[in-house]
DNA sequence: CGACTTCTTGAACGCCTAGTCAAGAAGTCG
DNA sequence: CGACTTCTTGACTAGGCGTTCAAGAAGTCG
């Protein structure tokens, strides 16, 4: 069934991932639709048109952010040995906040963002962000179950708490960094963290 | 020098506790002043007069939150030994938590929110929410100096590194505990944390 | 009492918001 | 070509927002 009618002028996706990057910089409330005709150079009525309401555009937005995100974090944590890998990912907020310095960009986990901002008023977005964390805690506590029985990482204690710690230890560290990110103090912080993993 | 003119009519410090609470249910920008109007029952015009722009309110309650929960803080870690202080700061949010299930009340850490929400765009919300993060670290990285002299935390690494991460912690279980908490596996973390700082 | 000051009240202001819609443009299909 | 469908455009709507302000009320002070 082909599909008929004048066909879209501007990329779907493209627009989506620049708008991603505004919802991103700026949060959700601060970001009005204006905003997103000027920075996306897309109508009013075309953006309606391809994403709805201001709410649908901006989850989908922070599911495709988070579809990236599980990426690279499934990609970082499929190595052996284990700790290099989750270092890494403990370190993301602060080789993002680099580039910030830079040129004016996005700040802390678009998940977290819109934890502050919209859970739990707004049940769509809470189910969104509910299963972004689960899903960070299943994949990282897999990890280091493999870790564990390899006897990488201590099994003192479960790998789904030590799952969990980490998922607060990121959330902490991309949310404390907006207000300000002294680079030393937190990789010193993270390689405690990471250590106190070690076998 | 008496104070002249007709005396306010409505209790000032207890109106800000008031507004505190709401604005900490539900964050900066979903806070109308038509809802301060309504749940403090205080008219627009009285609130401007007694506390500037909304803004100014806000930032004065932040920093009320604070200086509440830096009290609480300080007197926890004022013990020997200090881990079961420092675990009573850590589960702090998941005993929060249970009150939130009784009545609809706040959620997380009105500091963290406003991290979200305001920083960084908002340059004098970044001071107060940097300065608020700073006395917790010192605060805590006080304690655990003392705590490493008695020999009851490890000295692998610095005092500064462990509060640190203990600040990222908190406000991660803080944030990610709105989108729903597990108590169990919440608490299976904060101890996997603790146990860590054990000598 | 009358002058002065501050607080209260609620209407009003201007602005910005999310969202809608009608008219026209640009395609496909028979 | 003409029918049909979808997308584009930007003016428009309705409502909510933060903020202001003038008029009156409630005190103090001489």
């Amino acid at each position: 069934m082909a599909r008929t009618g004048r066909p879209r002028e501007f990329d779907r996706e493209q627009t989506l991932e620049r708008a991603l990057e505004l919802f991103w910089s700026r949060g959700y409330g601060a970001t009005s639709i204006q905003d997103l005709v000027d920075a996306l150079a897309v109508e009013r009525g075309s953006l309606y048109g391809a994403f709805g309401d201001k709410r649908r555009f901006y989850l989908e937005a922070v599911r495709l952010y988070w579809q990236v995100y599980e990426r690279h974090l499934v990609s970082a944590l499929d190595t052996s040995p284990l700790l290099p890998g989750l270092r890494e990912i403990l370190t993301h907020p602060v080789r993002l906040d680099e580039l910030i310095s830079d040129r004016g960009v996005p700040q802390g986990c678009l998940v977290g963002n819109t934890t502050a901002e919209l859970v739990p008023q707004d049940s769509e977005a809470t189910e969104v962000v509910a299963r972004s964390y689960r899903r960070f805690t299943d994949i990282v506590a897999g990890a280091l179950r493999r870790a564990q029985a390899a006897g990488e990482v201590t099994d003192t204690c479960s790998p789904e708490a030590q799952a969990q710690l980490l998922l607060y230890i990121v959330q902490g560290l991309s949310l404390v960094s907006r207000a300000g990110l002294d680079k030393t103090a937190a990789l010193a912080a993270i390689d405690a963290a990471v250590d106190g993993l070690r076998a």
